[in-house]
DNA sequence: GTTATAACTTGACAGTGTCAAGGTTCCATG
DNA sequence: CATGGAACCTTGACACTGTCAAGTTATAAC
């Protein structure tokens, strides 16, 4: 036998993993209301402790941020990578299911789609944000990878792409462009296959 | 002699024109510290008067926004036309001018033109804002008019066009994307010529 | 059991946007 | 010229925000 609970589950002190629930929360809320419905306090709250127990855990607002972009990035990648293996088995059919994984993570989490482009809305150099958000880059890197486009290299294929798609979600998400007119295949190039 | 300076100055009352002097603190509060720097109470202090004069001007802080992002596009637009005008006379070298303006135009204005795109930030049903943003766009499309491409129609290309370089600033904005590494020419794909 | 540390609370502070109530200044009308 | 009313602005208050300082409590190590 252990001498408490807390050597099982992880657990500790008052609350438990606050860390943990204080992100969820911070989702939960962006979700709810979007991004101005996000705060501290709020999330503390929801989470059952004090307004300023969030200190303890994360570098201010700022660093609860930082935390919720890190793991909507994971989110993100996971999005890409299920669309993509749901998608036939040709680069250019692969590359549109990376696409719709990303178009349909913007639409689903919408506001932390929003904030993980908000880059002084966090902690740019933290550790976990860079590697989640260099892993969903790279996700995208390795769809592009096949293709080559006159006299374009594989780095310029790739930030196309992306900007391409980041584009189409952002003038959609603010009302600029009806993806029901326009859905994202109709925009796509269709790039030639590299030969080597 | 006119009976008051009033009549000839267009000022009137206490300040004068104060609205369009808290639009240009605003303008001004962005392009000094970004989208955090802002705050209406600042914008009065910066016209000097009280913290809540600016209500009898605008509706809340999304009025005074929606009349920053309504001036907003008007530079865009000019930025987009000059420097299209600057360009040589071919349909390829005037859209890259467009381009250019539009990249141009949201360096220059970082804040202003991420705010811009932020749909529930300010009033999307103003009329000022719904007359300059159709006006920018209307210089994008208009640029985009002598181009085909495969079965795209004309919709599809503006959509191509406008969401490329969005993204393109956005993700430079965000760090995400080295616009010197990968200039925007690099990655505009080169249309056909309409025929008819 | 004692002690030290981590986790959390309470309280305060300067900001924020917004509302209500009041005071000015101006202009049109009598 | 006087006067009423409208436009303009101020003062004060409220709830909310993020952040800091200080104190309290629970956990773990010894």
């Amino acid at each position: 036998m252990t001498k408490a609970p807390a050597a099982r589950t992880g657990k500790r002190h008052h609350h438990g993993n606050l860390k943990q629930a204080l992100v969820k929360a911070g989702i939960s809320l962006l979700a709810e209301g979007g991004l101005g419905a996000l705060s501290l306090r709020k999330c503390a709250a929801r989470a059952g402790v004090s307004h300023a127990a969030p200190a303890h855990h994360f570098k201010g607002l700022k660093g609860l941020l930082t935390a919720i972009v890190a793991q909507g990035f994971e989110t993100f990648t996971r999005y890409m990578i299920d669309a993509r293996d749901q998608s036939a088995d040709t680069p250019q059919a692969q590359l549109e299911g990376i696409c719709q994984g990303y178009i349909a993570f913007s639409r689903e989490y919408e506001a932390v789609a929003t904030l993980m482009f908000m880059k002084d809305r966090f902690y740019t150099s933290d550790p976990e944000f860079q590697r989640t958000s260099s892993a969903s880059y790279g996700v995208l890197a390795e769809a592009c990878a096949p293709f080559r486009s006159g006299t374009m290299n594989e780095k310029a294929i790739e930030t196309l792409v992306w900007s391409l798609v980041q584009g189409y979600v952002h003038l959609a998400r603010s009302g600029m462009i009806d993806p029901l007119e326009t859905p994202f295949e109709t925009i796509l190039p269709k790039f030639e296959l590299r030969e080597d």
